[in-house]
DNA sequence: ATAGGGTTAG
């Protein structure tokens, strides 16, 4: 038994034995504050030869310090490094817990190893550790995450099952996981049915579905959401500012947005460029692109710091006014100030690349993300194949297209519109119905091009078959 | 320690 070190009388043995261990455990508590600095701020390696220093000095790590390390290995997408502490923690007897766990499950579906998340959860079991509600919680959000919402509801009925009561977080998780997967009148119904049962819900619940009813065009049932918050008794913080200002200018409601913008500058809430990131993108995106340079000139002035967010929307600016040798230019100074280039930067400029004409330094770009790891391209790749269309490659196109492990609704519609556009008519409404029959859904302007297509060049018979078979793929999917 | 906002394509 520990004797607290306050109720000792100064000068005895066991008050020196306590006061080392006082000492030693304060000392750990330092080294556990330093791992956790270096950690955020990506810098493993140091963060590594702190705990070198301090078990040279006689501090010994804890699980702590190790579950801090799992985070940030996790982070920088190295999973394997992070894995790999767990040998190092039996090497060092220290015991992995709870948390150990449920950072490695959630570190894992991070970096795309969702069955290696299973088999984490599977051997915490075998281990004898019982999963807490959070261990529950972050496998639900894995599910979600990755687009399988009914393994995320299996485990909500796994909670149930091994006796442990959700918490506010488990059901924001499921409200979020529901919306991201395009089933918001469902979160909303959830949502409804808990408060029914007294759930209380907390700021973060609305801002939640604030966004997902924004996300769905439902600006009505968002407004009245806002106004619940508010009745609620909580103050709107900048995310959802942020939320509803985007939304706005989704809806070509500028004036309103800048509004918004101004009440969020009165209120101190644009000091992190998130904001400012959302009003130089619409501003990008209206053609209106005077005004976001000065923009995005304001915001330098007003010394916000980049981050890879706003560096990609400087990035999207080069590019839209075709100033490709600058853009090249970032991608290296974005390195240098030790940030990484994500998924985003890459497929801006390979974008950027296609729209200047450059189509040979787009698919080159393309291997360059190939080779850096970056395998979720099916944007930079639908950029390539409208490039290529419009290059008048149409061919290439396809090709590539055949190529393609993804497609989704923007692939189709790009193909689709650039074939009626060299009137290929019979094979854009092949692969118009390859797409409606996969269930995805297609740009309603895309699926006119065709059926007019063929109608005004003689195909009446063709067009009317085709406008049946797509009345029919769309009557199954109901 | 894990949940919510900003940046990409038709």
């Amino acid at each position: 038994m520990q004797i607290s070190p306050v109720l000792v009388k100064p000068g005895g043995v066991q008050s020196k034995f306590s006061e080392e261990r006082m000492v030693g455990k304060l000392s750990t508590r330092l080294l556990n504050i330093c791992v956790v600095s270096f950690c955020k701020a990506r810098q493993l390696d140091k963060a590594e030869s702190v705990i070198i220093d301090a078990v040279r000095l006689g501090i010994r790590p804890n699980v702590v310090t190790y579950n801090e390390l799992i985070v940030g290995y996790c982070r920088l997408s190295s999973f394997e490094s992070a894995y790999s502490l767990l040998q190092r923690m039996r090497e060092a007897r220290i015991n992995p817990d709870v948390v150990t766990y449920n950072s490695l499950i959630s570190g894992a579906a991070r970096n795309c190893l969702l069955s290696k998340s299973l088999d984490l959860f599977e051997e915490m079991l075998q281990r004898g550790m019982a999963p807490d509600i959070w261990s529950f919680n972050t496998l639900m959000h894995c599910f979600f995450e990755l687009g399988r919402p009914e393994e995320a509801n299996q485990v909500f009925r796994d909670i149930i099952l091994h006796g442990l009561s959700p918490c506010p977080a488990t059901f924001n998780i499921m409200i979020n996981g529901l919306c991201k997967n395009g089933y918001t009148s469902n979160a909303l119904m959830l949502f409804r049915n808990l408060q029914r049962h007294g759930f209380v819900p907390e700021l973060i619940t609305y801002n939640i579905l604030i966004n997902g009813l924004c996300k769905v065009g439902r600006l009505g049932a968002a407004r009245r959401m806002l106004k619940e918050l508010s009745a609620s008794g909580y103050l709107p913080n900048a995310i959802t500012y942020t939320t509803v200002m985007k939304c706005c200018f989704r809806s070509r409601r500028f004036q309103q947005g800048l509004e918004i913008l101004q009440e969020m500058r009165h209120k101190g809430y644009t000091f992190d460029g998130f904001a400012d990131c959302t009003v130089v993108g619409a501003l990008i995106k209206g053609g209106r692109i005077k005004e976001a340079t000065n923009y995005m000139d304001q915001m330098m002035r007003n010394g916000i710091k980049h981050d890879l967010a706003s560096y990609n929307t400087l990035m999207n600016l080069y590019c839209k006014v075709g100033k490709l040798e600058d853009a090249y230019q970032l991608l290296d100074e974005i390195e240098e100030g030790g940030l990484e280039c994500d998924e985003y930067t890459h497929t801006i400029l390979i974008d950027g690349l296609c729209k200047a004409g450059n189509i040979e330094g787009a698919q080159q770009h393309m291997k360059h993300m190939n080779v850096l790891g970056l395998k979720s391209h099916l944007v930079a790749s639908n950029c390539v194949v409208d490039g290529l269309c419009k290059a008048g490659q149409i061919d290439n196109a396809l090709k590539m297209f055949e190529s393609m492990e993804m497609r989704d609704s923007f692939t189709y519609s790009s193909l689709v519109h650039n074939l009626c556009k060299a009137r290929r008519y019979h094979c854009a409404s092949k692969l118009l119905l390859g797409c409606i029959n996969s269930g995805m859904k297609i740009l309603r302007s895309a699926q006119w091009a065709v059926i007019d297509g063929l109608q005004y060049s003689g195909f009446q018979k063709e067009a009317r078959k085709l406008k049946s078979k797509i009345r029919l793929a769309q009557m199954v999917q109901c």
